[in-house]
This record gives structure tokens, C-alpha cells and sequence, in this order.
DNA sequence: GTCTATATAGAGATAGAC
DNA sequence: GTCTATCTCTATATAGAC
């Protein structure tokens, strides 16, 4: 896309410190100021890439967008699979990298300002899904555990404060916990 | 302890209305102006009550301490239960009030200020209790895996984004969970 | 215990030169 | 594309009267 020829581009640079200081002090424990420091660059010249610092965090959630768009689709085109909550939680969870690894800590992090972002915003394609895996008559209770297992990883960092695990480890114990719960 | 006669004291109301602010909207989301403004006093006079915006949220914390503290304590003589992961679990799941519900949302919803205001605090009781569930040589992998375990309502909660489950829901779903992954 | 008034600091954001 | 300088607003917090 974009003509990279030496080290990464500006804005990507930017997003990706923004990231880390957003996930670790919170969007609103950062400030503009904080960015541009890490980066060595000043202030305003963040706003000539960025009208504002709510379109940084957007950015950053705009990202994996895609992602979950791919989900519904494959939900769609495999609806009839028997056992297809584990089937399609387990290939959800296939496609973890660490880029989301890195935007479920994010989102975690900021969940006041995430929801302030995407309320008024298009439906959640998450909700088609679960539309999709549970039908019309589900429990209260049976609507609740699907989506235990589906966000199986962010249980895992959720619950993984003050242990060092790798990628390989929180998605292992993902993985278990998805087959543990779906029999 | 208090001379409670009519109403509930002004300092509980504050801190009632001030957990329910942070929640939704996040601490730094949440101005003091705000927490006044729901209660029809003034900034002013929540200074008489707290030393500062650190101290409310502090308060909130400080309310759950014993509570872990009775968990550790439940742990130490119970420890040479079988299957003493998937009982402490429940026994942490049995003692779930509304109020600690209320608290671990506020948890979820402001990660990186609690993490700031707990660091440098005294060493967390709850990771005594998973040395004595796990013992010393647990491999990363159960380490993850006992922590998920106990935070069946965390990630029930987290998960429930979307459904309106009852307190009963969210912990026969818990429980459910918590059963399931501990053979 | 609550108020009015105010001090102070820091935030997000813009203008305009280079 | 980055800078300096500045604007403006809102936040936390305090002083002191009642």
C-alpha cells in the first residue's frame, strides 16, 4: 500500500506506542503529551496525522474490524455443523495473532471509552454471530455461557495478571478451556 | 458503628452513587462535578468527606479486602482437600454478593487505575491462595488455567455485554463453568 | 456539614512559520 | 511533516464564611 522504504511509516509508529500507553495508564491516564514524548516529537504534530485523540484509539480499533466480519462469514457458510459453538470458537480463536491479542488488552483496558465510541455505531457483527450459534429460543443462561467460551481468551488475560505467559501459553489454555466447556 | 438513624449515611451515599459513576463511565471519565452533581450537593462538600478522587475509589477497594482475606484463610484449612480447586472456586463463588458483583465491575471497567493505586500496596492475599492451590512446581499452562477457574465470574461478567442475566444467571454460570473445568 | 469563590494546573486543540 | 507559541476549557483541590 503505502510506499515503505526505510523504517516504519509515521502514523504506524504512532499507533503503535499509542497502543501500548493506552493499554497500560488508559486512554484517559494518557495524554497527548505522553505520545509525543515516547515518540520524540511534540504535540502538534500528532494532529496533523490524527484530527483528535479519540480517531487514534478508533484507528486502532478499526483495524481488526475485518476480523470479526470474517467470523460471521464463516459462521454463515458452516451454520448446519453440529457441535459449531466449539467449531467456531476454536476457529476464532485459530485466528488470534498477537496484533489481537494486543487490541483485546486495549479493549479491556478502556472499556468506558471503548463503549462510548461504539455506542450509536453499526450493530455489532459479534451479535449476528451469537444469533447464528445459539438460535431464537436460548436461555438466559445458554446465551451467557456461548460467549464465555467465545471470549475464552480474553478470560485467559483477563485472569493472567501477575503471570508471564507467552502467546503459545495463553492461547493453549484458551484452547483447553473452549473444548473443557463445549462438550 | 455509625449513629445510623434516618437515611443512610452521607458518606455511603456518595460512595454508592460515585461506583456506579466510575463504572460506567470510568474514573478519569468521571469528574467530581459529576458525583456532586448526582447528589445535589456541591464539589466542595465531598472534600469534608474524602481527602481527594483517589481516596472515593479507595474506599470502594478497601470495603472488599476482608473478603479475600477470608478466602486465604478458608484455603490454608482446606488444604489438603482433593479436588481443592474446583471447592475453593465454589466456596469463593458461594460468598458472591451484589456488592462484590458491583466491585468487580468497577474492577473490570478501570484496570489501569486500580493497577496504579494497588502497586507498591501490600502483596496480593489472592496470589497466597493460588500458591497453595497449585503448589510450587505448576507449569505456566495450570497456572493460567487455576486462575480462569477462579474468575468463572469475572468472565461471566465480561462476557455478558449484550444480556441482561440476573445475579442468579451470572452465577449458575459461573458455576456451571467452574464445574466444567475442573474435572 | 455545606456553601461560594477562587487558585492552579494540565488537558486537548489550533494558528501559522519553516 | 514538524515546530513554537498560544488559546481555551475543564479538572482537581483549597480557603474561608455560615
Amino acid at each position: 500500500m503505502a510506499d515503505k522504504t526505510a523504517g516504519a511509516t509515521t502514523r504506524d509508529e504512532i499507533l503503535k506506542v499509542a497502543l501500548d500507553l493506552f493499554t497500560d495508564k488508559g486512554f484517559e491516564g494518557t495524554s497527548i503529551r505522553d505520545i509525543a514524548d515516547a515518540l520524540g516529537m511534540t504535540k502538534s504534530s500528532l494532529y496533523y496525522h490524527f484530527v483528535n485523540k479519540d480517531d487514534i484509539v478508533a484507528s486502532l480499533m478499526k483495524d481488526r474490524e475485518s476480523e470479526v466480519d470474517e467470523l460471521l462469514e464463516w459462521t454463515e457458510q458452516h451454520a448446519e455443523l453440529n457441535g459449531l459453538l466449539r467449531a467456531a470458537a476454536l476457529h476464532w480463536l485459530d485466528g488470534t495473532t498477537p496484533e489481537r491479542i494486543k487490541a483485546m488488552r486495549l479493549a479491556q483496558s478502556n472499556q468506558p471509552v471503548i463503549r462510548r465510541m461504539t455506542e450509536g455505531a453499526r450493530s455489532d457483527p459479534f451479535e449476528r454471530v451469537f444469533d447464528l450459534l445459539l438460535g431464537p429460543n436460548a436461555s438466559i443462561a445458554d446465551q451467557l455461557h456461548a460467549r464465555v467460551v467465545f471470549n475464552a481468551v480474553n478470560a485467559v488475560l483477563l485472569a493472567s495478571r501477575g503471570v508471564d505467559g507467552s502467546l503459545e501459553d495463553i492461547l493453549a489454555v484458551a484452547r483447553r478451556i473452549v473444548v473443557e466447556l463445549t462438550p
